[in-house]
DNA sequence: TAGATTGTCTAGCAGTGCTAGAGTTGGAGC
DNA sequence: GCTCCAACTCTAGCACTGCTAGACAATCTA
């Protein structure tokens, strides 16, 4: 039936064009100026489109932090892999200063994703599972580890992004957090 | 002028009771529950007086995070008076663990407060001060130290409120922060 | 007591997320 | 080619949001 998989490739990509859009829009005016009108006015279709590709606007917003979790997985492996712990560290900084919306929509916005459970997201695991490789080397317990490392992380990158710390120790931070987790190991 | 000073008092109650209603809602409800007509009918007003104290919700919310400024404040003078930085990091997560709506006009929701600089309000400073203070005897730059553990605790508060972090390894992973600062200290 | 000031309310605006129901389009079967 | 039906898209509208203008009432001043 290639006319249903026309339709359906069809429909695939407006859907990527809403999210590609929504994100689009984040990222310039924040996620307070998404609205159901403007982001249908700039996709060119009305309102209920929207609503035959997600059940609502947080919908579109988890859509957005599902492709940042794989871009995130995606940037820590390869930092990990070249330039170690440190390396992870600054990859998950830079990227949560360059995608600030993204970032918002994946680890500061409520939302209805699960996550360290089995129904995760995989990218998302395969992220957390990135952070853990490049601790275990300094844990007992990694698990827990993993979980202070990426929380010193996350306050970082949060507090940093909405004005709450000195932009201009950015890296002397990240720095004395590296030196305090590997110190004496 | 007995008069104008009794309507003073007046008016400054009515402020209280709409700053301690917007906060007994948040915390009850959410701050996205928290809406001018909401509160007006729970003062037992009319929206325009909302409006005749702050200058919008932001600021209300804004007031509401100047209290929990003051309450962290005291709580962490005491906390690291009787505790050290054990105590104290436990007092942080205490605080925003059992006052989630509050903490998160203090340091999620978008705000106009000054972070860090000299107009920043009195009450935010004692609790940076306080954290200061903890971490002094670890450090050579106490201000970039302070920062990096004021995020992890930061990332731990918000990460853990937002159900992002296992829920029974909250005492693990303060000890594990901990342990972490002092090694080899 | 008359006038001015202060306080409070009703009613309304423009914007929000979301949906019911009408209308159009285009492929399927004859 | 024509009819029918299903998929699609839109207009219009609901109940809600933050916020404000302008009318009315209460209270203090002189």
């Amino acid at each position: 039936m290639p006319t249903q998989s026309r339709r359906d490739r069809a429909r695939e990509e407006r859907r990527e064009l809403i999210v590609r859009t929504a994100r689009m829009l984040a990222e310039s005016d924040g996620w307070d100026h998404v609205t159901t009108r403007r982001l249908a006015e700039q996709v060119d279709y009305s309102q209920p489109v929207l609503y035959s590709h997600f059940k609502n606007m947080q919908a579109i917003a988890t859509a957005v932090a599902l492709e940042g979790f794989a871009e995130l997985a995606e940037a820590l492996s390869n930092a990990l892999e070249s330039d170690g712990l440190r390396g992870l560290a600054r990859a998950y900084l830079a990227y949560a200063e360059e995608h600030p919306a993204v970032y918002e929509a994946m680890f500061i916005r409520s939302t209805d994703l699960v996550f360290g459970g089995a129904d995760s997201p995989p990218a998302l695991l395969d992220a957390f599972n990135a952070i853990r490789s490049s601790v275990t080397p300094y844990a007992d317990d990694s698990e827990t580890l993993t979980e202070v490392f990426w929380s010193a992380l996350h306050g970082l990158a949060s507090l940093g992004n909405s004005a709450r710390l000195r932009p201009d120790a950015k890296l002397a931070r990240v720095d004395l957090l590296l030196a305090t987790l590997t110190k004496g190991a």
